[in-house]
DNA sequence: CAGCATCGAACGAACGCTCGCTTGACTTTT
DNA sequence: AAAAGTCAAGCGAGCGTTCGTTCGATGCTG
């Protein structure tokens, strides 16, 4: 199973590794016994149900589709999960785990310099959403709508990741790399650029940007923007007043219309 | 019902004037006459079903959720748009027109200078996107999971904003004030800048962060990272190997087994 | 021949959507 | 001016369909 393994963090991010791990978190509810049946099932299973979800939605998928996209019956579904939203929360708690497990892996020579550690922090980031595609976009699509303890999680995973990035850039400007206005939301800016890799994947395929490109352009980018300059700082004054027209105070805030019968 | 309109564009982002486009856009499906009736209802039907979608997705929004938040009666529902589908319809392509609108009505003077140019393009779009917060999340979110023309309509949107930062990015580059290495890329990456500010508004306002501040902030970083340093381009050199353990060439890419049927 | 794993028909609930009916403001008739 | 007629607008029970879920029968394997 271990073969080409290469940084010594233990941790394999293939399809059928994370359903391993799906497999033993969920030892209870999985009525399959056989460690190698079960996971093979819930490969396809996981394979297909991303497939589905991502093109038409999680909600939009019906069992029957997924039963006849992993080649399982309905009833043999059932094996594997106690119902639709837990199978969704298998993945969501595989692809929160991955994140912080990938990020907090960070070589010691790295941390030393907290240019590098940044561009470190954001080709690792793309490198597993590379790796894991359809699992974030799921879990970036979907996360809104369930149940708390997925929704808590999912932000709680989001701002973990935020603030290493925080811890980052604080360190960068102590070490006087870096010239950051504002520590907590320029790492808070670093997120939405992370997250276009995997969400417009297609796009940038369709330009010929693969992950490391994209990732080095990235990096580019931040180190750019957090550079200190030598002189000359035009913070922009205030944005040109851009303010939209919006009709005076329409918008009735109450058009409760009495029903006939509540 | 206009009285307080600033610019001269003769466009209103208030839900009633947008319904009113609706309206008009629709006046074939719509079987109620009387405009004033048609667009007061059309405002409650709009209003309820960004709020019920954003909050569980729209295909988890019944169309009986709708009624009783709407005060209108499942067939009454029926007298303004012809199926589920068409009512997701209306709201994107509105949400579509509203963007080109607004970002092409750049005042003249503003035009001149790209590094205002592109400021205002971005305090715009926050602008709108601030006003128009529900809509620009219900086609953030829902715009993958519906019928090609939807689906066309919304990457075309997409790529013709996306256009607009290129053009201007290149301009300020001919005339000396940016120094971009691949301009289109660099427009790609504004785009999810913009669009943190509405999918996440939450997160920004427990921190107290207003629309017009957003605007400044990411005005800011992308300028920063646009301006033309001295000397010493330190390209990030390639991205430290950041390769993930993906468990030798596990994933198997055709895991189809036969079933006992077809 | 146990017993684990899988199957797929069947079930109740809930869905999108329809349609015959009621309502009430306005027009016409007497 | 009162009565009768008209029709846009709204209503909600009910239709057929499809959903998530269950369970007894049926392999398959050691």
């Amino acid at each position: 199973m271990s073969e080409q393994r290469q940084p010594a963090a233990g941790a394999d991010y293939a399809l059928e590794a994370l359903c391993g791990r799906i497999y033993e978190r969920h030892r209870d509810t999985i009525k399959v016994q056989k460690p190698h049946v079960a996971v093979a099932n819930l490969v396809r299973i996981v394979e297909a149900v991303l497939t589905l979800s991502n093109r038409h939605g999680f909600h939009a998928t019906t069992l029957r589709d997924l039963s006849r996209a992993a080649g399982i019956s309905m009833g043999g579904l059932y094996s594997y999960f106690d119902g639709k939203d837990t199978l969704l929360l298998m993945i969501l708690e595989q692809v929160a785990d991955a994140v912080i497990e990938a990020l907090e892996a960070v070589p010691e020579p790295v941390r030393a310099d907290p240019a590098e550690h940044l561009a470190w922090l954001i080709a690792t980031h793309v490198a597993l959403s590379e790796t894991m595609q359809p699992w974030f976009v799921f879990a970036y699509m979907e996360a809104k709508a369930f149940p708390p303890p997925a929704r808590k999680a999912a932000v709680a995973s989001e701002l973990a990741t935020e603030r290493m990035f925080a811890q980052v850039l604080e360190a960068g400007v102590r070490a006087g790399c870096f010239s950051v206005a504002d520590v907590d939301f320029t790492a808070t800016l670093i997120k939405p650029l992370l997250q276009d890799w995997y969400v417009k994947r297609g796009k940038y395929r369709k330009r010929g940007v693969n992950a490391a490109t994209y990732a080095a352009r990235v990096s580019d980018f931040v180190l750019a923007a957090l550079t200190p300059r030598p002189a000359a700082e035009s913070e922009t004054p205030l944005p040109p007043k851009a303010s939209l027209p919006v009709g005076k105070a329409s918008t009735p805030r109450n058009p409760t219309r009495k029903r006939k019968v509540d």
